[in-house]
DNA sequence: ACCTGAACACCGTTCAAGT
DNA sequence: ACCTGAACACCGTTCAAGT
């Protein structure tokens, strides 16, 4: 993962070009970035620190990029089409979740791009597919199309808050040593005024299990769909 | 509300004690922030900018506060306190609704603090009742404990995705003068590829009404309660 | 065309020192 | 006990200049 240098060179020096041949290009920036969020995470990345790794300076990177967020946009899209593909069932309702699992695996490596993403309530170029494939199918199931953007705006909606809360949980635990403020609130729970979550306090971190977006996911389209 | 210099007075000095007397107290230091993100927002909130309003240095401040995140928190338990009570219904599925909307309604007045919260899942403890109202309704409609903070989990993940989503829109438009990618997005859209959305083109922004968490959250719970 | 250095306008936080 | 000034270790981005 680390040694798949083919994609980080500079780009081939072009034949009788003018002006200064590149040393940069947007593909070598982008795995560089891609590189550099896989080993040491979004809180890492700078532009500055980017630029170090690619033995150039910070300013040099805005000759290929227009910002950061377009950096962010890139490596998303460079993660969404290598990302193995998947067939989709031919049944409706089975295909919107399928479509909706999918959005959110792809999303789950870079869950930093949901800052970014939360501006639109769209995905990446890229995986567009994706956000058709959930407004087609909940069509398919019954829904006017007005209540399909519907369903694919809560399942989105969903989706995103799972991934950000996830990921700064994650985050913090790895930065601080420090329990998380929940564990010792929910510890200090009174019992007469919380009765039941004093009552879960023990078993209420070990519920982040894995499959909880799954379950979730079910659950909202089995709410959604027209019966 | 610019002029409630009431609570931003520095503490009353106590009389007959050691040291030297405050001119700052967390109350001063909450307030002040209060203020500061309701005429300018988050972006603008910064140690440095708050001290300046109190006429002190950044430094003073974590003489109150531990730090930023804590001040943030500091500011939503007051606002949680602040706001107006409401009296749930008896019947356990329109509770469940009514406590969840209330979370939401607290929390849009201070959509900042999703990206502190997200840390944990759980509120601020001056909110922590309406947690413990979902999870006791969810049990009274019929849930196992377990299944009970699962509804409540699910909840909170789309009212934190949908508050982060719809807070990010709206200062990106409010800083920038483009209109947001989407829209170009969507109107480069390829109608033989994605005819779903294209077709959805125009009237996908209009979509974006004030009750969609609201409806979504009848569907979520629909979905997730037992028949 | 592509890149550099210096600068602008900031951050959160720590630390030693003052009163 | 409470506050200050200076400093540390950074940010993203702009701009004029170089090759």
């Amino acid at each position: 993962m680390g040694t798949d240098a083919g994609t980080a060179q500079p780009a081939p020096p072009q034949s009788g070009r003018l002006g200064r041949p590149p040393r940069l290009s947007k593909d070598a920036i982008v795995a560089a970035a891609r590189r550099l969020l896989e080993q040491e995470g979004v809180d890492k990345l700078s532009m500055r620190r980017l630029a170090k790794v690619l033995d150039s300076t910070a300013m040099a990177l805005y000759h290929h990029v227009r910002d950061k967020d377009e950096l962010l946009l890139l490596v998303l899209e460079d993660h969404a089409r290598r990302f193995p593909h998947r067939e989709l069932s031919e049944e409706p309702r089975a295909r919107l979740l399928e479509a909706a699992q999918l959005l959110h695996d792809i999303l789950a490596d870079c869950p930093w791009i949901v800052r970014v993403l939360a501006a639109d309530d769209l995905m990446a170029v890229s995986a567009l597919w994706i956000v058709e494939s959930i407004v087609d199918a909940a069509v398919a199931c019954g829904c006017t199309p007005e209540d399909a953007v519907h369903v694919y705006r809560v399942i989105w909606y969903y989706t995103a808050g799972e991934l950000l809360i996830r990921d700064t949980a994650d985050r913090r635990r790895a930065e601080r040593e420090e329990p998380p403020v929940r564990d010792t609130v929910m510890a200090g729970l009174d019992a007469e005024q919380f009765p039941r979550l004093a009552s879960l306090a023990s078993a209420w971190p070990d519920l982040t299990a894995r499959d909880t977006h799954r379950r979730g996911l079910e659950g909202i389209v089995n709410g959604l769909l027209p019966a």
